[in-house]
DNA sequence: TCTTATTTTAAACAATTTCTTTAAAAAATA
DNA sequence: TATTTTTTAAAGAAATTGTTTAAAATAAGA
């Protein structure tokens, strides 16, 4: 069985991002194309046919907003913008030049990734091959839900209040269950690209996670499951 | 379908690490190229199209940081990382400059050949667009199942929890059924390159294992079978 | 903008688990 | 039976994880 793969062009001037993208999406089976250069972009996008932009706010040659504009008088292609943190006040204008979604740097691999199916998910007329981790928006285990739409998670009905980086992690964890991951694919994963800390910073996050989830139901907590010498995974049947 | 062969270049100031892990990955039939000097290793990965380079972060010319940065200006061959336990703290920063993965030393001859094979295949499945089948690591046996995700082990449908010396040890044995491995042998791959111990070592940890595996399954316990004045083999169908 | 509250990170120590060594008992071989 | 090899058991050493606490970073409110 022959499935097509969506390809993406990713327009970004810092080589270093550029990289960490491609390498992120090529992992959920996407094909990249690159550009450094907003004009250059435009006309990459303008030829060929992709399924998705990944476009920069600040660019040489041509900045994010003009790109995405031009673009649109002749393409309905998905964008997705990357604004940096001071140049957020540009955020809401961004859907005015036709942007689908935007994402604030420093953002986290997996926030990406997540962003990029969702948007292909909604835009696409065509399935795409979509292996791993299926995106869904509600996560159910049996004495936890996770809805990620309401960014709620539910312990036997109680409602859970967790911080952005215990619930991204738990999120994280949880969707791919039984699975083991290092504290270091935890870090690259789940933390933005900008943070290169300690790797036990994961194991306090996790103990506030437990401790969050202990309150309301012992089993909820055993569910994060410790894997010695290795790490951490989430367990749907870890109350045995 | 038939493989390539892939090329790896190797660089490291040690020759005791460059020989081991020469010797390791021959016996994978990969082709190995040598360098001990960053700029001389940096000038051959240009000159010559590798398909991985195994990189030490400590070097003379040039630390392998700078190598990694210089030769992803022009080219994207995978590069994996090695570093030295006090050098932690560049962990997760690798991916500033290009690294593709990372090990810690002192690591274990198993883990390098893994990681090396995985990364191959993720690099070669991204340069030729193809899909890969959902490859589950799941050993089976019949009494006997490894899941290396979630670092799982069953007998008979029961969870066995294991340490990580007798989780690697059992995986490493039942990636080859039925080949006996020597007490040597065994403590080379499985244990890291800077252990030198009790060849009794071994015999305790298998020990341990038989006895976790025993408390399920008698059969299963005896898939771990000793050849007298050898070492240690897997059957798959020893409860005969 | 400044202040306050929250969240995140990191370091230190404690608790726990695992590993290695050792030596004696058991088993296999010749 | 004598010898070699393997198995078993136990204790100290080593490594990993859990916990606490405080500082740093971030976000929210006045």
């Amino acid at each position: 069985m022959k499935e097509k793969t969506a390809s993406i062009l990713v327009v970004d001037d810092e080589e270093r991002i550029r990289k960490l993208l491609k390498m992120y999406l090529e992992r959920e089976q996407y094909t990249i194309d690159e550009a450094e250069d907003g004009s250059v972009a435009l006309q990459m996008a303008l030829e060929k046919d992709y399924d998705l932009i990944l476009l920069d706010l600040m660019l040489p040659g041509m900045d994010g907003e003009t790109v995405c504009e031009k673009l649109r008088e002749s393409k309905a292609t998905p964008v997705i913008m990357l604004t940096a943190k001071g140049e957020e006040a540009n955020r809401v204008q961004g859907f005015e030049v036709g942007t689908d979604d935007y994402i604030v740097k420093p953002f986290s691999p997996r926030e990406v990734v997540l962003r990029v199916k969702a948007l292909l998910r909604r835009s696409s007329k065509t399935k795409f091959l979509e292996t791993e981790p299926t995106t869904k928006n509600v996560i159910v285990f049996p004495h936890l839900t996770i809805d990620h739409d309401a960014h709620r998670v539910k312990v036997d009905q109680h409602e859970v209040s967790l911080t952005p980086k215990e619930y991204e992690l738990l999120y994280y964890l949880a969707q791919n269950p039984d699975k083991v991951f290092s504290r270091e694919q935890l870090l690259k994963d789940v933390w933005n690209y900008e943070f290169f800390g300690d790797l036990r910073t994961v194991d306090t996050h996790v103990k506030r996670l437990r401790e969050k989830l202990n309150k309301v139901s012992e089993e909820a907590a055993e569910m994060i499951v410790t894997v010695w010498g290795v790490g951490y995974k989430i367990e749907a049947d870890a109350a045995t």
